[in-house]
DNA sequence: GGCGCTTGTCAGCGGACGATGACAAAGCCA
DNA sequence: TGGCTTTGTCATCGTCCGCTGACAAGCGCC
């Protein structure tokens, strides 16, 4: 037959990369338990095997996919003064696709596996919760940061449990509009 | 040998409960996917088949066990006036074996697995957010509610996340009245 | 061209899980 | 007591998963 499909190059950094962006996709998208090192990839269009090979096992692919994407990093990023605003658009318009805030999403996700919980556990106060504090700031930072993450996270919780909101455009935006004014507050102390 | 365990007598419908207690207790403790059929008989002291007999399936079992708890319906029980408060502590504070947010705990762990969300998602409306919605009443109720929810959600998700929030008992107290005005303001209107 | 390292594939192991159907024990009723 | 229904157990099936070790294909180097 004639009909090759063009074999990709061989390289192993590039094909290393590929699993893990397609496993933060994942991850991202579904949870911990859902994931299948098949399903990676498949995604990349390698043989399972090599997932396991280049990152040992499921457990450490999830632990550098947590290191790989600044977890809540996307909140700081932007004009302080708007944080409110451009978060809460983001958490309640946010097109999965798009994923500014998928970090967050796949930290929440890992409520679903003990596993994977432990993993997360273990870096999220150094790696989520004291840069978010710092760059919160003012007298009592820590609470307003546990605050505020709380309240992004759980509405977007509260998005997956029902699967969107079931509301009108305006109803969005004026959620939208009393999220950001209270997130605001939080962060202002 | 003379030290025989004391059978228990038979009888089905204390039985059936009892599973059922069972099981509610592990799915508000772990994720779906971390509880087992085999966990559960485990806890009564029958045998897994036992469990599938008497509930078809697991997620038929996931289903009954939704319906058994009021989902949410502790947040409405007592003073209006002092709901920010009251919940605020509960979320807070409370001991994992006290569970008065079972029902929510339950909800947000369903996250964890597709079968179970698709589950929660068919009843989340009608079960939890109509009757909260109603209960917060005024102007925007629906909007009002959900950001309540979420609010609510999201920090227990956020003391999931970290094991606890590793905050003195001053922290904690301060987060609690912080977040006990929000939830008021937020119900309030 | 042949050697050898790297990159990727393949088949399969071992274990966990949910589910099933045949069987044993308990209780009830005549 | 003997038989029948209910209640619970046991052995097991099929499936899916993460993971592993042996093998094949690409690629550079002499």
């Amino acid at each position: 037959m004639f009909c090759h499909v063009a074999p990709r190059p061989r390289n192993a950094e590039a094909t290393r990369a590929a699993i893990l962006n397609a496993a933060r996709e994942r991850f991202a998208g579904v949870s911990y338990d859902d994931v299948g090192m098949r399903d990676i990839a498949g995604d990349v269009g390698v043989d399972a095997a090599l997932v396991s090979r280049y990152f040992g096992s499921k457990e450490e692919l999830f632990a550098v996919v947590l290191d790989s994407c600044d977890n809540g990093g996307e909140l700081m990023n932007g004009d302080r003064a708007t944080f409110g605003q451009r978060v809460a658009r983001e958490v309640i318009f946010e097109r999965k696709s798009e994923g500014k805030l998928k970090g967050l999403l796949i930290l929440l996700r890992s409520i679903s596996s003990t596993k994977a919980m432990e993993i997360v556990q273990r870096g999220a106060n150094a790696r989520f919760y004291g840069p978010f504090t710092e760059w919160v700031g003012g007298p009592d930072a820590a609470v307003s940061a546990r605050l505020a993450a709380g309240f992004i996270m759980g509405m977007a919780v509260s998005r997956e449990i029902t699967g969107g909101y079931g509301f009108s455009e305006e109803q969005c935006e004026r959620m939208v509009d009393r999220m950001a004014v209270m997130l605001q507050d939080i962060i202002d102390g």
